[in-house]
DNA sequence: GATGTTTATGGTCAGAGTGACCATAAAGGA
DNA sequence: TCCTTTATGGTCACTCTGACCATAAACATC
């Protein structure tokens, strides 16, 4: 999408949150704008709509060009749409919200399969954040390109607010692999930026999806390092 | 808009689900269409979004066009953007809901200011839902126009989730007029759907939102009908 | 090999929240 | 006056949760 866009019309994209737990932080995603305007701005990932396609195909196709893990976990996040959001014209965005296991995205880091850099995300009490990369670069919500500070910030929300009701938290760990709930527990503290009580974290989740047959304890246990071997369950 | 659609373009609109509880039912507003396609069909209201208005802005311009209640509450539910879901093109639709006081409708009905017609909103197990009419007329959500019974399910869904953890259902009773908690009750019986235990609701209600002063209860009391009179309370 | 460290796992205990009840208060209606 | 109706208040058992304490099973260090 290089040409202008015309000022008569309306535009539809999709905006990707990207989101990871790496070495118990929670991290997110950003591109680096190439192109103005907001040339050399951290953003989202994100593409227009075409006319051949849904939302949804939108961004499996978006996250397969910049991001390409099978079966990511995707969630609808919010709609933004005011006037000005995009100086380029009328462009209204349906972001998504999308959690892959950091192990999957480590492959491709490696083999330079992604331009997409982590970042360190860390909430403010007022609802803001701010993001940490890997160079110790900082940036607030106000340093993103177009409105994507508020984006982000609106999916932090609503994962933090989601991950103790709903499952979206196993999400971060590798599907069809057994994890401990040592790593299930890393997880949730990362999201929510806190520790937590092992003892009491284990029977939440024992409660909350074993009896319900979704989480299962498998043979096998951990084989690493230090501590008292884990027992490794299976979800799903 | 009633020239054609062009199908080279992509068009956004608003559809608006405005809930209502009545006699102790939830109720869901529903227009008629008059133009194909779907004519004749019920529908939820909607419009188009200008190049000059925010989705809000689009939103609050239908309300007062369709249901000219003042100040209604207004939630973002969710975006539609199937590729087939108006057949005159490529229309992708941001869904809100909005709640408003049956009190305030009332007016409005008896002086003819609007064509909308309350449906009484019974959910199946299935997560399904059927509407009842006035006349009786009984429709499920696949005679509504366009997709728009799987929004009306969206929507149900969501404020069922979310009454009991959020201050949604006080939407439902007239802001700045002092209310009783058995009037508030009705609401929440509405909304889920199922009776509650009086005295254990009146607990519920005061524990959370009283003693964070949200909730304040008046000088005043109830003066009609039968049964001894209710305090009045008053949110926010 | 004994000891300490680390992580996993299991249990207790008090307090909050909730569902199922029962009881009483205050109004109008018969 | 008695009955019905709605509001309000309380009890009791059960669950859930946070704050702990204790033990188990691995590795690390000397």
């Amino acid at each position: 999408m290089r040409e202008e866009l015309r000022r008569d019309r309306l535009y539809v994209a999709v905006d990707l949150m990207i989101l990871t737990v790496r070495d118990g932080r929670l991290h997110l995603f950003l591109s680096r704008r190439g192109e103005e305007p907001f040339a050399g701005y951290p953003a989202l990932p994100g593409r227009f709509v075409g006319l051949d396609e849904t939302a949804e195909t939108a961004v499996a196709r978006l996250i397969s060009e910049v991001l390409p893990v099978p079966e990511p976990f995707l969630e609808q996040l919010y709609t933004f749409a005011d006037i000005d959001r995009d100086p380029r014209g009328r462009v209204v965005s349906i972001a998504y919200l999308a959690i892959v296991p950091w192990q999957k995205v480590r492959a491709l880091q490696a083999s330079g399969q992604t331009a997409l850099r982590p970042f360190r995300v860390t909430p403010t009490e007022e609802g803001g954040l701010y993001l940490t990369g890997e160079d110790g670069e900082t940036l607030s919500g106000s340093d993103l390109a177009f409105d994507h500070g508020r984006i982000a910030e609106t999916g932090i929300r609503r994962l933090r607010g989601k991950i103790d009701y709903t499952e979206i938290g196993f999400h971060f760990l590798t599907d069809r692999t057994a994890f401990s709930l040592g790593e299930l527990q890393t997880v949730f503290e990362a999201v929510l930026g806190m520790p937590l009580d092992s003892s009491n974290f284990r029977r939440f989740i024992l409660n909350r999806y074993e009896k319900s047959g979704r989480l299962r304890q498998t043979e096998q246990a951990e084989k690493k390092g230090r501590g008292r071997p884990a027992a490794l369950y299976r979800f799903d």
